[in-house]
DNA sequence: AATGAATGAGGGTTCATTCAT
DNA sequence: AATGAATGAACCCTCATTCAT
């Protein structure tokens, strides 16, 4: 019976009100807005503020900073693989060349703040949560796969890795500390260019260290 | 008399005591260390209990934060700009070429972990305070002048300019948030020498935007 | 309907809580002691403590000292503000005669410690401030209006002004800096009335400088 | 001899040498000045600075900020107990009435500042140290023998004593906080005149408690 | 004797988090 | 479920006092 099944279920995991979903979404945007403009360290108050909601119901749906942190860089995580996913068919499609593909990922990778993001691996964050493992996962793939391609393409260089990659995009499209990230992107998408000629075959120099893997970025 | 004019001037301003000076600089050297490892925005407290001095003997070398910020900046400031000055000595005397100065110069900087002070433009920080003209003035003429010669030589790209490497070796070399920056450094230095693949002649692809000039950074 | 009126501006302004109401009491009361027995720099640590609330809660309800200080001269400015009414009041039905109300508002204010405000008159206070406003016209026009009344029927000298009976007393009233002020009330009921005898007819002497009326308290 | 009987004395209290007079004097007088302008509580430092000493050496000089401010009490004691015998002198001289001498001791008393060291009994300020004590004695001695002779020439009420008089004078000359005492003496002069008016015979009303004596400023 | 430097305790204020309505 | 209020710990900074030159 429906119903049963309904009740036995909600016991579970009761289903959130319709309104109760609506504030969640609306914290995370707002956290995620204002993590951009003002930093990860603006008071949780704030963010309350500008979501609408009083502040004890940020806590009513995350335990405490943190999650909201991970739960912002989640959703974020997430739009950029679908970015990534969407590349990947591109040049599957033959719709552009696999490094066009690339390309363009990258530069989406930055329009949707994924540097904006970097701030919230701040002091105390976890990157292994469980929360943020299928996440990660997912988008590193993508930009696996993505990579593959290129390098398959033979328009890629064979010298670095995923990790690399990943490093080098969030650090060139991180906000200017203290500026509001207006502006900044006049500059970072001429940087990630400027990146990505020097990704392209033939290498011109030969790379100190070894290619940033997965795993490298696990353990720093 | 040397002696003499010395001893008059000291009247005047009298030279520190010699364990103030000492501390003068273990508090910097504190503070350098703790803002590449933890961010700008350590407590004062903890880097006076690395640097072994009491919490007000940092207020008494500096104001207040902004000061010990700024002096931490003017010191790195000098010692990237003397490596930017060597480099240009290195390609006038034909020791190397002009651009492979300009890599040298790119790794010296990061070594000198000119990325840490990227966090010290944050709010509230004033790029154009007084203490640091000189500096910055310095520092951007001899990169400026380190990348007129390597494109006089036909090596390096005609559409960046000094701004354009300031802020991405800046970004590029920062300490990822809420790391040590122990093992960065690996990576590090495989990105710059990515980015500076890309620089090279002849360009691999169009840049978006306009070059970024010293007066960009300025105006952000 | 009173009610659904009632209702509605609640909503705009929603009726603090009562305990909030409770705590802001407690805290401008205990402010109030705490100014009067140790003088208005006490530590806000300590008014929290003796009101029974925490420190932050202090900050909640007053955004800095200044704003403290200024509810506390805000909260005895209206008290005694209604004893210079009631003064009024009294001569202009023939109870008492003008210049016994006079007397009698007097003793008042110095009960209700108006001298403890003086120090809130402090180096940093803003006596313009709008919050007071109101009240120190209602005050300062109630005083005039007795003193009129007692100069009208020939009691009071003509050569002073409203100014110098509030000045000196509130530096007759004033605490002995110190003193846990409980046993002053001997003495300043005795000196005020000295004043007083002073400040009757016929005068005993010329008084020096010029009558300090209200704008000469704004200017000091 | 005379260098043996030197040498002996300065075993006991060597005798200071010139310049550190000099510096106890100067920092003495800064002292008193900054109490003045700025109130009791002008860091030391500031205190050093306006006397043209290191820090170090007003507490070679006093042994801390209490017995620092004592001094400066002491001073204007003295200073003020100058100006009481020389009405007393005045009096017996014939020279003016003994009331007019009260009245010219008030006025002198009051540009000699004793209200600016009022707050100097501040928290924590032991009035009945024994440095303080024979000054005080010398002061109420010589202000008991002027009113003693004005209540004589049958010119001051019988119902007051010296601590009326000492305390209202004190707190009618108090700088309004906050303020650089300068232009306070505009209404200080015209306040103590009033003050006196109600001293003169007849007594125009009955004062309530009792006459406050030496014993009474004891015990507070 | 005199000084500049160093110190630690304390005050004001903010903020993440918990409590009571 | 949602909220406004309350809390205490932490940080920045000041200052009386002590130390080393």
């Amino acid at each position: 019976m429906d119903t049963a099944t309904a009740t036995a279920t909600q016991r579970r995991v009761p289903r959130p009100r319709a309104d109760a979903l609506r504030n969640r979404e609306r914290i995370v945007g707002a956290a995620r807005e204002m993590f951009v403009e003002h930093g990860s360290d603006v008071p949780l108050d704030e963010i309350a503020r500008r979501a609408g909601v009083g502040n004890a119901t940020v806590y009513r749906h995350f335990a405490d900073r943190a999650e909201l942190v991970r739960q912002v860089v989640l959703a974020v995580t997430d739009r950029v693989a679908d970015h990534a996913e969407e590349g990947i068919a591109a040049a599957d499609s033959g719709e552009s060349t696999a490094f066009d593909a690339l390309r363009a990922f990258v530069h989406a990778a930055a329009d949707e703040r994924i540097g904006a993001l970097c701030p919230m691996l701040s002091a105390g964050f976890d990157p292994y949560h469980p929360d943020l493992l299928e996440g990660r996962e997912r988008l590193e793939g993508a930009i696996a796969g993505l990579m593959d391609r290129a390098r398959a393409a033979g328009q890629l260089r064979t010298d670095i890795a995923v990790g690399d990659l990943m490093i080098a995009l969030s650090q060139l499209s991180r906000p200017l500390p203290g500026t509001a990230c207006v502006n900044v992107d006049r500059f970072v998408h001429r940087h990630l260019q400027l990146f990505l000629d020097g990704l392209m075959t033939p290498a011109r120099s030969e790379l100190p260290g070894e290619a940033a893997t997965l795993e490298d970025l696990r353990r720093h």
